[in-house]
DNA sequence: AAGCCTACCTGTTGGC
DNA sequence: TGCCAACAGGTAGGCT
């Protein structure tokens, strides 16, 4: 599920319907996910209108005025808005949060529980870049900044295998597994190839590929925006048809040869041996 | 400092 | 059908 396309997607979803409203009650089912759930948010929170909502990385942040709701979605979690009067039935097995707004609520569910609600308040924070999360993340791919010359410059002495790279949030965000194998593949590019040695003329290559990958991917869900004003359990998320994606064995769309996988830092890989070069 | 490993959790899938 | 192992889209933190 969350990777920069469908944490932008759910980030426009739940804007829509709630920026400008306010908050009328907070509910934590859980004492913590990945962190502990921030004690005393009914206090920071009730009360006070959403003023924006903004995406870091895979990271969303609610924008309060007196500070910032910081939300992350791990591997499992989703975001849903219901109709007040839905929420009042019985929260689901893995509905761990709510925030309560007037006419809506925003319901987080998150089976693997890997995901994170952190109140960043302004008091404490200043900025909310400078919070020790936001600071050490890399650049966002769909940001101007993100070109072959930078790509190219920023993996001189990197002789890991360029796809667990480009997983690295602390050098670019938002790339995960699914996303790093498709934008290799549509960039011709082995996953093997340590990143130093790939050479700025293959990073242009490969840097539209993963703008194309990302914005195609936003674009495909932005079709389903509707769904997360939902009382059922559909969410706002999406099929994709994938080129190497979880194909081990089916053949390549390009070239009809048997998709391949192996393992790069205990995850799984997806890729062609013919269309993909070193 | 890069790069590897582990940990955090639960649900699903595939083999026997 | 049941049992068990492996695996799942993220990432901080600890170690070498």
């Amino acid at each position: 599920m969350p990777e920069l396309p469908e944490v932008e997607v759910t980030r426009r979803g739940i804007a829509a319907p709630l920026i400008g409203r306010r908050v009328c009650a907070v509910v934590a089912r859980v004492p913590r996910l990945r962190y502990p759930l921030p004690a005393g948010l009914a206090e920071q929170l009730v009360g006070r209108r959403l003023l924006d909502i903004r995406r870091r990385g895979k990271y969303l942040l609610l924008d309060f005025g007196a500070g910032h709701l910081l939300l992350h979605l791990g591997m499992s979690g989703s975001l849903r808005v219901l109709p007040q009067a839905a929420s009042v039935a019985p929260a689901q097995k893995h509905d761990h949060f709510d925030l309560l707004f007037d006419g809506y609520t925003l319901r987080l569910r998150d089976p693997r529980r890997f995901g994170a609600v952190l109140w960043l308040s302004a008091h404490d924070v200043p900025s909310v870049e400078a919070h020790p999360l936001l600071a050490v993340l890399g650049i966002e791919p769909l940001s101007e900044a993100f070109t072959a010359a930078w790509l190219h410059a920023a993996t001189r002495g990197r002789q890991a295998a360029i796809k667990p790279v480009l997983m690295d949030s602390h050098l670019v965000v938002g790339i995960g597994n699914i996303y790093a194998s498709e934008s290799l593949f549509r960039a011709g590019i082995d996953p093997r190839t340590p990143a130093a040695r790939i050479s700025q003329r293959r990073y242009a290559r490969l840097v539209p590929e993963i703008r194309a990958t990302l914005s195609e991917a936003i674009a495909a869900g932005g079709s389903s925006l509707r769904d997360f004003i939902h009382s059922d359990g559909s969410s706002g998320y999406f099929q994709q048809q994938y080129f190497v994606y979880g194909r081990t064995g089916e053949p390549c769309r390009v070239c009809g040869q048997p998709i391949r996988t192996l393992r790069q830092a205990q995850r799984a890989t997806f890729y062609c041996g013919y269309c993909q070069r070193r």
